[in-house]
RNA sequence: GGCCCCAUCGUCUAGUGGCCUAGGACGCCGGGCUUUCAUCCCGGCAACACGGGUUCGACUCCCGUUGGGGUCACCA
């Protein structure tokens, strides 16, 4: 009888440049179910590609992972009893197995001659690279000479004539013929592993029960298949969710968007948003909410019901989905984020009330630096002579008011525009330099009397 | 090109044989509120790719076509 296993999921980056989105979607979606049923979300680090490894970008991952509060269980910086969780030192265990497959006749060596790395096949112009790995040559002995000759690599044994067939939770089975099944590397002449036999020997020696991942893995998957069968081991559960598209529906890629979760970040996007909109392509709530937080995906999401089909990352509803929570921070959370954000903002005189205006004018954190600029230096304003007069005309009106206060510079304000047969956006122009934004008469009331008559003086007599 | 996956408004989606003259959200258009711009509220436009079956009845099931995507590395 199989004892009652907890859920343990897990994200495998690699350690090769930025944070992309794309892994926090999939850490998201490998999250929630962990949490949901109090299992473990276990972050591995794949960095068997030395050619590829960019120092650093592992604890990239990581401060994105903090940021976006999908704190992980187990990880290289966070060990729990599987370990170790970076590829790069599990390397003899790699080996241990790989001496057991070649022990029962499931893998074998092949000669591999340096002379033909780094070669691309095109299958569209159908490049035959059948001679590309000689095999009738005499294998070395052990995996270290394999290692010292450096064209020596260890491959699976896949058989002829016969149907793999898999289950994904997603889509159902899946049946492919072991003819489209390649004999892979499993054993790079470096010594290091390849990505498959990596995977599988860690999601089983980490006993990951639920295996979420892009579903660019689905055509690999025959293999890892048939190494849990050459190795006697249980086959985990098999979720491949869609993969974000571009615009054009192809792979969500930098040439088209933006891919780099840090862009997001920077652009002033708050996680819970960024969090909540993944959320919601492939997946939809229950009674169909748009707005959700953490703990109401994790409340509702179910791993069964996500759609098969690949979502257009749409910036536009990911920016209104920022737009609602920023609207729906409370003041002091709001003040905090901005503040995060934009450092600055503390110097600015009346920040909560500044803070208080913007509110329902922001689509991003970024904004509130705009919305608030004529605060911290005087716009620069061309103006015409009829402008000029209106101006010099509420600076009569100004002058004369006794009590500084939105209300009563907004009535000033009326006056002088019925006088001179213009509308709100001309003095936002000459006030802000710009004819939309925070309320006017609140702002001048902020900026205080005497600057504000300055500032009119100064256009009146430019 | 072989194989695999997928197919509802422009986009994200609800829909699991009759509740569908297909619902919601973003966007767009129009209107209301209004101190510009926003927010907010109301209304509108807009989709089951196509063709065969199965069935009393198909958006829903099956097959094909078309279209899109993925994959076919000593990259993950």
């Amino acid at each position: 009888m199989v004892k009652e296993q907890k859920i343990r999921t897990r994200i495998a980056p690699s350690p090769t440049g930025y944070p992309h989105i794309g892994t926090l979607y999939q850490a998201l979606f490998n999250f929630a179910p962990a949490k949901k049923e109090n299992g473990a979300f276990i972050v591995r680090i794949e960095d068997t590609d030395r050619t590829r490894f960019v120092e650093g970008a592992e604890e990239v991952i990581y401060s994105i992972l903090d940021w976006s509060g999908l704190t992980e269980n187990e990880s290289p910086r966070k060990l729990g009893a599987f370990g170790p969780y970076r590829q790069s030192e599990r390397l003899m265990l790699y080996r241990k197995y790989v001496t057991e497959l070649l022990d029962k006749g499931h893998a074998y060596y092949s000669y591999y001659p340096k002379a033909n790395a780094g070669i691309k096949k095109d299958y569209a112009k159908k490049v035959d690279t059948s001679q590309e790995v000689v095999t009738n040559q005499k294998p070395p002995i052990s995996i270290e000479e394999m290692i010292e000759s450096g064209e020596w690599i260890i491959r699976m044994k896949v058989p002829k004539n016969t149907q793999i067939t898999f289950k994904d939770e997603i889509r159902g089975d899946i049946t492919f013929a072991s003819e489209q099944v390649t004999d892979q590397v499993l054993l790079k002449s470096d010594g290091f592993p390849t990505y498959h036999l990596a995977v599988v020997v860690d999601d089983h020696l980490m006993g990951i029960t639920h295996v979420i991942r892009g579903e660019e893995w689905i055509s690999s998957t025959p293999k890892h298949i048939l190494l849990y069968k050459y190795f006697e081991w249980d086959i985990p559960l098999f979720y491949h969710t869609p993969d974000l598209r571009n615009k054009d529906k192809s792979k969500l890629s930098k040439r088209h968007g933006h891919t780099n979760v840090n862009w997001y970040r920077e652009e002033g996007y708050v996680p819970e948003a960024i969090l909540n909109y993944l959320a919601l392509l492939g997946w939809s709530h229950p009674n169909e909410k748009e707005i959700f937080d953490i703990n109401d995906f994790i409340e509702h999401f179910d791993l069964g019901n996500i759609r098969a089909v690949g979502p257009m990352f749409d910036l536009v509803k990911l920016t209104w989905m920022n737009q609602q929570y920023l609207q729906n921070f409370s003041l002091p959370e709001l003040k905090k984020r901005i503040i995060s954000f934009y450092p600055k903002a503390k110097e600015l005189k009346n920040l909560e009330k500044l803070i208080e205006l913007s509110q329902t004018r922001m689509e991003t954190l970024k904004d509130f630096e705009k919305l608030t600029s004529h605060f911290v230096k005087t716009p620069e304003v061309s103006v015409t002579e009829k402008e000029k007069l209106i101006a010099k005309d509420l600076v009569v009106k100004l002058n004369s008011i006794e009590n500084w206060d939105s209300t009563v510079i907004f009535t000033a304000m009326k006056e002088v525009m019925t006088t001179h047969g213009v509308k709100m956006p001309i003095l936002y122009q000459l006030l802000t330099g710009s004819p939309k934004g925070l309320p006017l008469p609140q702002s001048l009331e902020l900026l205080g009397k005497d600057e504000s008559i300055a500032r009119l003086d100064a256009i009146s007599t430019s």
